[in-house]
DNA sequence: GTCTATACACCGATAGAC
DNA sequence: GTCTATCGGTGTATAGAC
C-alpha cells in the first residue's frame, strides 16, 4: 500500500472530530483543537486555511467516510437482507464508539454549526435512511412500511445517543441496537 | 391572583431559554442573552449574580416546570390510562413548540454544560420515564414491558427532535407523536 | 511545515453613576 | 434596577522567523 505522509488530513480530522463532537462548533476553540492535534494554532491554519469551518468540514468528511464504511456498505451487499441489517447495526455500534458515544452530526447542528452544515448533514442522513430502506425492501417489507421502519431506526438510534449523554454511559445505545435487531420486521 | 412584578425570574427565563436551546451553553453569549431579554449585560448580572450558569439554571427550572405541567401532570390523573397517555403526548407536542423544535436539556448536554447540568437533566428524564411507566402499568401493561415502552417513547421523541434539526421542520416530531399514539400497547 | 509573537474583536464579569 | 464604561482574558486569525 502507498506510504502515507506522516500527517494526513484524514489523520488530523480523526483528532479534531472528538473535540467537535463533545463541544459543538461554537464550543470547540482553536486552543482545544490545537491541543488535540499536538500542533500550534498557526500550524492548524497551514492545513486548514479557512480556519475552524474548514476543520469542521474535514471532520464531517471523515465522519461521512466512516458512516459509509461501517453502516452503509454492510447494507448494500447481496447477502440475506437480515444479515445485512444486523451487520449494519453492529457497525453502528462501532461507529458510535467510546464510553460516552457522541454523534458529530448532532453536535454540529447547534448554533452557528447548523447554519453552516445542515445541508451536508441532511444529505448523510438521507443516504442512511435510503440504505436501510433498500435492505428492508429487499427482505420483502412493503414500501411504506420499509420507509417508516428506516425512519424509526435512525430516530431511535439518535434518541439513544441523547440518552447516553444524559446517563454518561453507552448502555442506552447498546440496548437500543439489541432491541432493533430483535424487532426487525423480517420473516 | 397576585400581581407579579413586571420582570419576574420566570419571565426572564422564558426569554433566555430559546438562546440556550439554539446555541447550547458554550455557544450562548452574554451579548445574545442580553439582547434576548432587552436588558444590558450588567442588568442581567443584577438578576443572576452568578452569571451565565445562573441563567442556564433558571432556564432549566423553567423547562422543568413546563415538563411538569404539559407532559407529567396529564400522566398522573385517574382517567383512562390511554387518555392520559394521549394527553401527555399532545402536551409533548406543545412543550416542543416552534418551527424547529429544540430540547433545552439536549442542548445543555454539550461541552461545559454537560459537566454543570447532567445530574439535573438526568433527574428530569427519570421523572418523565417513571411517569410514562406508571400510566402504562395502570393500563395493564406488565412491568418489564412498561419499562421498555417508556424508554422507547422518550428515545423516539428525542431522536425525532434531532431529525427536526436536520430537516429544519417540525415534521419528524409530529410524525413520531402520531406513530406513538397509534402504537401504544394498550388493549 | 512548524513555531513564537502578535492583532484586534469579543468574551464573561465588575465598577459605579443615576 | 438600569445603564455606560471598562477590566482582564480568550477568541479567531495573521505575520514572519526558522
Amino acid at each position: 500500500m502507498a506510504r502515507p505522509a506522516r500527517l494526513t488530513k484524514t489523520g488530523l480530522a480523526e483528532k479534531l472530530s472528538p473535540v467537535f463532537e463533545r463541544y459543538g462548533y461554537d464550543g470547540a476553540s482553536l486552543s482545544m483543537l490545537a491541543a488535540a492535534t499536538g500542533l500550534s494554532k498557526a500550524s492548524l491554519y497551514h492545513h486548514f486555511p479557512r480556519g475552524k469551518e474548514d476543520m469542521a468540514l474535514y471532520a464531517l468528511a471523515h465522519a461521512g467516510a466512516r458512516l459509509q464504511k461501517l453502516i452503509l456498505a454492510p447494507l448494500a451487499g447481496k447477502d440475506d437482507p437480515r444479515d445485512r441489517l444486523e451487520a449494519s447495526l453492529a457497525g453502528t455500534g462501532r461507529y458510535y464508539g467510546g464510553d460516552i458515544p457522541h454523534c458529530l452530526m448532532n453536535s454540529l447542528l447547534l448554533g452557528e454549526g447548523r447554519v453552516l452544515f445542515a445541508d451536508r448533514i441532511a444529505t448523510a442522513v438521507t443516504a442512511w435512511r435510503q440504505g436501510l430502506m433498500a435492505a428492508l425492501s429487499d427482505s420483502g417489507v412493503l414500501g411504506a412500511e420499509a420507509d417508516s421502519w428506516a425512519r424509526e431506526m435512525i430516530e431511535r438510534i439518535q434518541g439513544a445517543l441523547v440518552l447516553c449523554r444524559v446517563s454518561g454511559t453507552r448502555e442506552p445505545l447498546e440496548t437500543c441496537l439489541d432491541a432493533l435487531i430483535s424487532e426487525l420486521p423480517l420473516s
